[in-house]
DNA sequence: GATGAATGAGGCTTCATTCAT
DNA sequence: TATGAATGAAGCCTCATTCAT
């Protein structure tokens, strides 16, 4: 039956996920999955052809999701009309969003940032187009919001770099390395939420 | 003789920084080292207790190196006193000094954030020590500066979390995975040194 | 029902032969004769108990079929009264006629010759039993027509062996190993009975 | 040291050689020949890449010494001019010689015919290599003497065939798979060699 | 100190066979 | 009878480490 089929398949997924988490890629034995799934050795071969697949598997589809969650919190969110208070009160939105996101997928991000996972061919591209997600959707609202209206491409680009690394950082700081309450990843996004408006809107100038 | 001594080791220091910076900790064989130093299998361990030692051995020193250089840099460099213009200028120079540091280390750099190399007891703890030492010394500045009056010791740490985010990310980007030139990294510390004015000194009260 | 037992089983006779023809025993798998046959891995084992016994069946019952066809063909072809003519007429017929068992046989001598199928107990006497039965019939007319007379047991055997090799090799060659026309079977049959008959009949005295 | 070097990878040849003629290619685990030459296990790929490439080896060097042996044997031995007499005894002499070489090369012919070596690429050529090598042979000792001269080309080889195929078999049945005796040696190239004569030179018209 | 051959534990993967449905 | 998911023994190979020279 297809329901067993399926059943079996996501349990070494989850147990996988579990250890790769935890041990990274290299120093997890495809015996610690199955084992941990609770299936025999050879069941591990049914559903994945090698042990990098089923550690690509997990990124990619993970990834995707992300990657949609990611791009449809930032869709029409905040509109350069907006009053500074409502401004404020979108991006926050936003930003804990986002750091939501991060949160329900902890332990791929750990596995992406902490074990590095830009190893093999497959997975290296996940962690790009990662990367290259989150710096397309915050250029593209500097282009919405007509900020930085003095730089060039390349100053531009930097400077969306500099906020996706802010983003990440914090993210990784308290949603990945440590559990955080909803209250904590409220402030937390309220700091950044005020940085960056004072980095982009609330320039001097 | 001990000069032989060590330049045997510092060849296999070299090898071994170099093959793990291009694969990573465990793509990277003993055989590989030695093959590239030009010495024999044997001869490794007359240096090295194992693998992992060497590993170890590289990221400590070059970590000691890097953690002194960034906190030279830091250091009274700017005052509270001084004028926007002169306060930016001290701020770009910093900012600047700090990217080289990563430049000058870049295969380090390289393989602590690709490759992930926070797997073994003492790499991790070199890793954050990195971490906490750019931490430290931003928080150091913001009470120096007396930034964010209104901030609790938490969101005061976010907040200097955030800035190392930047400084990281921007640093990776341009210094670690990219070769910028001279003048690039100019302009590259330049729009950070901007936002972290923005966000800071130049706050919209 | 006993006819779609019999239909089943056919279908793994036939998927086998022709895969362990073009593999051998030893790199054919029993997922592939599954596949082929287009029955379920379990089924394999309700028609035969191991892949040995799959590969033994259709060797020995091929086999017998193939001795039991030479050995009528070799029956009361020839006598020792003939004139030459129809001698080598008959001669030619015999050979001819052997070749066509090798033909229709093709696929299992081709997995006992180039594959070398005397590799597990039974089916290393199957080799043999055929191996013996060319060469019993060899004898018996080496007998039949008072040939090599000076001979004694030994050195018939080894004439015996050396028609049986002529034999084997050309239909090795010309029916195993290549596709020949009913044209080419009849000259190649020709010219081995032109060989046979110089080193038997007509052996210049 | 060189030596050492060379005598561990020697060890290693000669068990394989060993287990394989005994069990043939697949039931032969390189635990079995390490096991024998007394080494361990990763000694086994210092010195040959995988399994498959120390089977290979061995078939094809032991190939090319026997193609050179049987080459050198046939050359220059006999001369259309000789008489009758002469001719045999050369002849005879011939085919002992190349008894003599399946003998000495037992192992691998044992392996090559009765586990059918071609199962891999570079084995297949070997087995080939050797078929044709004799092919040749014997078909330019036809043309030497002008033997057949009313066959085609087609019928060349046809009994080109037959004769390889005549030698092969009695090589095998009394050299390869029995041990035979120097005497006995020479009465199986006597009878052979009464037959090719027959066959050839002594064809009655 | 230097060598490099030798070691052997242990990982990944295959595949014949079993068994619950 | 038929299914096909599950099993697990066993093989090949890698590679960090040791050791005799």
């Amino acid at each position: 039956m297809v329901k067993d089929n399926e059943q079996t398949k996501q349990k070494l997924l989850n147990a996988a996920l579990e250890i790769f988490t935890e041990k990274g890629y290299y120093e997890t034995k495809v015996s610690d999955i199955v084992k941990k799934a609770g299936v025999a050795q050879g069941t591990f071969y049914l559903y994945f052809q090698t042990k990098e697949s089923i550690f690509t598997s997990i990124i990619k589809s993970t990834n995707e999701v992300m990657i949609d969650q990611v791009e449809r919190i930032f869709t029409e969110k905040a509109s350069p009309l907006m009053s500074k208070e409502e401004f404020m009160q979108r991006l926050h939105e936003t930003v804990y969003s986002c750091m939501s996101v991060y949160r329900d997928h902890k332990a791929i991000m750990y596995m992406m940032r902490v074990h590095g996972a830009s190893q093999f061919g497959e997975a290296e591209q996940v962690v790009e187009a990662w990367n290259e997600c989150l710096l397309g959707i915050i250029i593209k609202l500097f282009h919405k919001f007509q900020l930085f209206p003095s730089y060039n491409e390349f100053q531009f680009e930097i400077a969306a770099r500099a906020i996706d690394g802010m983003l990440n950082e914090t993210c990784m700081q308290y949603l990945i390395l440590r559990d955080s309450t909803d209250e904590q990843i409220s402030q937390i996004s309220g700091v950044v939420t005020e940085m960056i408006y004072d980095m982009t809107l609330g320039r001097t100038q």
